[in-house]
Order: C-alpha cells, then sequence, then structure tokens
RNA sequence: GGGAGGGUAGCGAAGUGGCUAAACGCGGCUGACUGUAACUCAGUUCCUUAACGGUUCGGCAGUUCGAAUCUGCCCCCUCCCA
C-alpha cells in the first residue's frame, strides 16, 4: 500500500492543500514540519498519534523537522472557549529542555525552536514585512477567531496565526520545507502561511491536517482521572498508560489501533472481527496497550506492566512472591508517610485525597482497601508493622487506582 | 468616549433580607451490575468534626439583630453606539 492510501486508511488526513499532495507524498521526498507548543514539560499520548505520523512518513521516505514554539508558546495559540494563562519564560525554556530530549529520544527527531527566528524582529519589522500580508477581514474569518468574537479575544492570541505563518514561510526559505503536518485545529494557521508563502515568496507550499484523536463520546483522548497520559515514564508509570490504553472503548479501539499502532492491515481487520465476535475477550484492547507500551518504553518495560496486570487483576496480593509486589509496586505512585498515622491522615499526608473529608467519603464508601483487605473504618492506622514488604503499603482506591505508601 | 447587561461552588444556572453551605442540570468520585467495560440504578461532591463548628456567592467598606440578597466605591467581562 503507497503512504497516501495506508495514510487514508488509517484514517490519519481530514483536509489536504491540495490535490496533488496523493502524487508528491507517493513518489517525493518532501522536508515537512509538525510543530507543538511547549505548554508542558513532556509530550502525552494525544501528541503522540500527530508524532507517530511524522515517523510513518519517514519510513516512506520523507524527511520530518520537529518545531517547538519558544516564541509561539509565549504567545499563547487561541482556543475556541477561552484565553490562554500566559506562562512564564522560564517555564517555556524548561518545557522545550523537556520536549527538545523527549522527541530526540523516543522519535530521532530533529528539532527546531523558532524562538530562533521570532526573537530578532522588531515591532515595526514584523507590521512592515509580516503585518501587510494580512487582512484583518481574513484573520477575522478565520474560525478560531470567529468563535471567540462573542467571549473576546485578545490581541496578543489574535497575532498567533502571523507567527506561526512566518514560521512555515521561514522554514520553507531555509530548509527547503514544503509541507506542514498538524491536528485538524491547526488549519488555519496551516492556510495562514501557505498564503504569505504564495503572496511573499511566490511559491507554493502545502499541508494536511490529521483528524483529532476522540473518544466515543466525542470529547478529548488523552486523560484519565482528569491526569494526562505522559509519554515520560517518571509522570506515567507504563503500567498507568498500559492500563489506560487497554481499557479503551469497543467503538474506539480499531481506530486507536491504526492510528497508534504499525500493526499492518490484515493484524487490524482480524483484530477488528475479534471485537465484534469476542468482544469480552478485549483482544483488541490489549494488543493496542501492549503495542504501543512497547513502542514508547520497550519491550522490558511492557513485560514489567503486563505482570503489574497480571498480579492486580487476577491473583491476591497476599500470595505473591516478594518480588513479584516489589515489580508491582514499582508501576504506582510513592508516596511517604508518618509511621503510625489513621488511614485518613495516611491518605491526606500522601496527597491521595485532597482532604479529609474526601478521605473519609471514601473509606465510609468501602473503596479503599489496604495491602488487598477492604478497610471501613477510618481510624485504621497504617504503620510499618502491617506493612506489605519493605516498610510499603499498598493502597487500592476504587477499582483500578494503586498507590504505594513509604514508612 | 457614550449607553446597556453581567460576575454565585469544576462548568452551566436558580436564589433579590432570616427556614441557604446555597435548588436544579452537567461533570467528577464511590458502590451494585459487568468484560478491569458500556448502559442502568444508588450514594456522594466547600473545609473541619463523633457531634458542634468554620470560611463562602468578583473586591473593599457600610446599613441591619441578621446580607449571595440593600447602599457606596473599586476591579473585571460581554454587547450596542461613536
Amino acid at each position: 500500500m503507497k503512504i497516501y492510501d495506508e495514510l487514508v486508511w488509517r484514517g490519519m488526513i481530514k483536509d489536504i492543500s491540495s490535490p496533488k499532495l496523493e502524487d508528491m507524498l507517493n513518489n517525493e521526498s518532501l522536508t515537512f514540519y509538525i510543530g507543538t507548543d511547549p505548554t508542558g514539560d513532556s509530550l502525552h499520548i494525544g501528541h503522540y498519534s500527530s508524532f507517530l505520523i511524522s515517523k510513518r512518513l519517514k519510513m516512506a521516505g520523507h524527511n520530518p523537522i520537529l518545531l517547538v514554539g519558544g516564541a509561539t508558546g509565549q504567545v499563547g495559540d487561541p482556543k475556541p472557549t477561552a484565553e490562554r494563562a500566559m506562562i512564564s519564560k522560564e517555564e517555556v525554556a524548561h518545557n522545550i529542555e523537556c520536549l527538545t530530549k523527549q522527541a530526540q529520544e523516543i522519535f530521532g527527531f530533529e528539532v527546531v525552536n523558532n524562538y530562533d527566528w521570532i526573537k530578532d524582529i522588531n515591532v515595526l519589522d514584523f507590521l512592515r514585512d509580516y503585518g501587510k500580508y494580512f487582512n484583518i477581514n481574513y484573520m477575522l474569518s478565520k474560525d478560531i477567531v470567529a468563535r471567540r468574537l462573542d467571549e473576546g479575544i485578545t490581541f496578543t492570541e489574535f497575532s498567533y496565526m502571523i507567527l506561526q505563518a512566518l514560521d512555515f514561510m521561514h522554514l520553507y526559505e531555509t530548509r527547503n520545507c514544503v509541507m506542514q503536518v498538524a491536528g485538524q485545529d491547526q488549519w488555519g494557521n496551516i492556510t495562514a502561511g501557505i498564503e504569505l508563502i504564495r503572496k511573499k515568496l511566490g511559491k507554493e507550499a502545502y499541508a494536511f491536517t490529521m483528524p483529532l484523536v476522540t473518544k466515543a463520546d466525542g470529547t478529548k483522548f488523552g486523560k484519565s482521572e482528569g491526569k494526562a497520559i505522559w509519554l515520560d515514564k517518571e509522570k506515567t508509570s507504563p503500567y498507568e498508560m498500559y492500563q489506560f490504553l487497554v481499557n479503551s472503548e469497543d467503538a474506539k479501539v480499531i481506530d486507536y489501533l491504526k492510528t497508534l499502532t504499525f500493526l499492518s492491515k490484515e493484524e487490524i481487520e482480524a483484530l477488528e472481527e475479534k471485537v465484534k465476535t469476542e468482544p469480552h475477550k478485549r483482544e483488541a484492547q490489549k494488543a493496542l496497550a501492549a503495542e504501543v507500551v512497547r513502542d514508547i518504553h520497550g519491550e522490558a518495560e511492557l513485560q514489567k506492566a503486563l505482570k503489574i496486570t497480571e498480579v492486580l487483576f487476577r491473583g491476591n496480593i497476599k500470595e505473591l512472591a516478594d518480588d513479584e509486589i516489589k515489580a508491582a509496586m514499582n508501576g504506582f505512585e510513592q508516596k511517604t508517610v508518618q509511621d503510625g498515622v489513621s488511614l485518613t491522615e495516611a491518605l491526606v499526608e500522601s496527597g491521595i485525597a485532597s482532604s479529609k473529608r474526601e478521605a473519609r467519603e471514601w473509606i465510609s464508601q468501602g473503596s479503599i482497601q489496604v495491602n488487598g483487605e477492604r478497610i471501613t473504618d477510618n481510624e485504621f492506622i497504617v504503620s510499618k508493622e502491617k506493612a506489605l514488604i519493605e516498610n510499603k503499603t499498598l493502597i487500592k482506591r476504587g477499582k483500578r487506582n494503586y498507590y504505594v505508601i513509604e514508612q
């Protein structure tokens, strides 16, 4: 299957800037870029599919550049609903450092920072050299701006598209980067760039967007318990990532397999059949979780995650060997708490519960298990003596939230 | 610059002097069911407590026995006109 057809089959193409793209993608070697703003210090699973598309294109002979928005991150890409909170310059710098390292480690891409070429443009040059190419009426008609007109949008965010357009042009001029790939919400910014390149350089640039990865109810994919699933294993353990993926909805798991794994069409279609005939076995979910965790963290981490899963969902914790318990505990958040405190205090002090009231609520509702036993007494004492192993106590909240408390 | 309408818990939205820690909806969390699901049902959702209590309705200062509700000043947002 040619790369273009493959991307279409995987459902990874939402909009294309020109029908010529099909031929170019299949038969040429293009330099393209994909950008991300440093709004956090790690990439998360939501970024993953767009980075994978770069990898797929690279495998098909194209040349990816990853751009981190050291400049644009300080301005803020308009969200549909409200103004973004500004991030401090120090934070931006820190995030760039982390993201750059991560992108190089996981994907092996070249990384550039748009701060390098935007920082020296002064206001006057900006207005004369770039502002003149943007008609306000045109900018106002962009979907993202139009949607913000009732709520309000600052000049800062309004200007964002100009900066992104400028990036595209800069990379076009200096690196012969002729294509941009991004999420569908970037369409407005991308077309601004294509037009700037046409107007100012008289050249044609190309782009395509990917559909947003969503859950069956249309909400954003990638959060569990309100927390993002990070690619950094210090922030989200491979076990947690495995759990997140293995819990994918039946209605969406095939879509996820297409966008997040390198499994072939045949393999995925076989799994699709399994979802229909034997949904309770969840083979597609297991394949998805295994593939992604292996691709990101490696085979060894996958095996650990599988082991922990097996232990927690199949066996009785107390019957496990010490080394199995240790392996399981490594997958969870570790918290340190004073010795000999009540369970309520332990939950609050460790940060598992946000208040004593919440901790008491969980305990009285029977959602807390300590070392495998359900505890409904607020005054239950958590101590070293009762620890499962090495002063560590395993706390389970709800059906599948585990924490380790060390005393 | 002029005029109008607003700011209530994570969000939306009631409440216009005491019975209000504040209806209702959404979202979140928990339990039952289940496929570690979905659906459905039940509970719970400011802080603290065994109970009492404490701090809240943009901010500050007042009126009052008593204020989210009345008054003054300030801050912020939206719309219309210029």
